[in-house]
DNA sequence: GCCGTAGGCGTACGGCGTACTCCTACAGCG
DNA sequence: CGCTGTAGGAGTACGCCGTACGCCTACGGC
């Protein structure tokens, strides 16, 4: 009987996402959105509780483009939580400028508990379980988690290296030399290099 | 020859943290700080540029607070590593609602570099060395950072696993066993047991 | 005693989230 | 056919926010 409604929250999910790609985070505003939409500001609260639920339907957007289904069931475990914790990885680096916000909202989104889901599945499969596979699973999602936003929000284009290659030598000796030999090392071999030792560790 | 400054940084980072500790972080704003201190909010522009200034003020008065004096030298490696990791966590977990300032700042924080300093000097005496002292680190941040906002920012107050629990079961059979069985596992224990795999990781 | 800087206060602007009101358009019921 | 209830859409308004700017006062070293 009602009238139907004429936007989808995926809808709203996907301005709100263009804002944040083409103007940052900063500019995500109720009316920053609705004129996106090309509605009146107040127009968005028909779909929407308030600006906190914009940015859940913002994680929701960008999580759910992750592939979750299991991968390849022939490789072996490690190899398989490799490529999941890569998807997640590649997801959030499609907008970049929304990662704050994929780290503060997504203990509430689905797409982040099918992450999950899969990721345990294989755990299970690798034959870890009970505490273990509790501890496991934090342990990953904790290293993923924390790894993406330091690639992300860490010193903007490379200023951090200089501010760190600018310190005092003698009182920073590792840190200006760990610098100087962090060069040669991308973000890719980063990452993954860590994300090996943590599996490494899970191994036996 | 100028009047003398009547505050100091440290001062403005005190009562910042302070007002957070207090009403949470979303009061923070220069006009609270700026009544915290007993003066009027364009006052808090002579000691401070901007917001985003005060905000690394919180972030270096919190950081600050931990102890980066290399511990025990007695230990083996894994042992001091862990100390440092629980110092960094105690440290954060004395101020919650700040959380994620450390996390968007972390990077401008001398403490922050110096804590850095001492785990590279730990892994240096373990023999780790060039590109994996570098991935190693990197990691340990990761690691560190992800857990404890994890820990912070999770579900409210176990929100998130009633959350959880009331998932589907048939579509995510591992999340609502997994959360049954997490029931037994304390934030210690999910903490130092995930960075004991990355240490493990990181062994021989 | 003078000068220059810090202190301190008030005003003002533009933007934010959002509460509230008022009218219009339409889908299914009788 | 018309009634009714909900969605659409616009507009106004309030109380926050960060912060630009200006004005006078206090005071330490030359």
């Amino acid at each position: 009987m009602p009238r139907p409604r004429s936007l989808t929250q995926g809808q709203l999910a996907a301005a709100a996402v263009a804002v944040i790609d083409r103007d940052g985070l900063a500019a995500l505003s109720m009316r920053t959105v609705a004129k996106e939409l090309g509605m009146s500001p107040m127009g968005l609260y028909r779909y929407v509780a308030d600006r906190d639920e914009l940015e859940g339907l913002v994680v929701e957007h960008v999580l759910g483009s992750v592939d979750a289904t299991p991968p390849a069931a022939g490789a072996p475990w490690q190899e398989r939580i490799e490529i999941m914790a890569g998807r997640l990885r590649d997801g959030v680096a499609a907008h970049p400028e929304a990662v704050p916000l994929t780290v503060t909202h997504r203990h509430r989104s689905l797409a982040g508990l099918r992450w999950s889901e899969t990721v345990l599945g294989i755990l299970t499969e690798a034959g870890i379980d009970g505490g273990r596979r509790v501890v496991a699973l934090r342990a990953l999602h904790g290293y993923v988690t924390g790894a993406i936003q330091l690639e992300h929000l860490g010193p903007l284009a490379g200023e951090g290296t200089a501010v760190i290659a600018a310190l005092p030598e003698d009182r920073f000796p590792h840190l200006t030399e760990t610098a100087r030999s962090a060069g040669g090392i991308g973000p890719d071999e980063e990452f993954f290099g860590g994300l090996r030792l943590l599996l490494r560790g899970l191994g036996d």
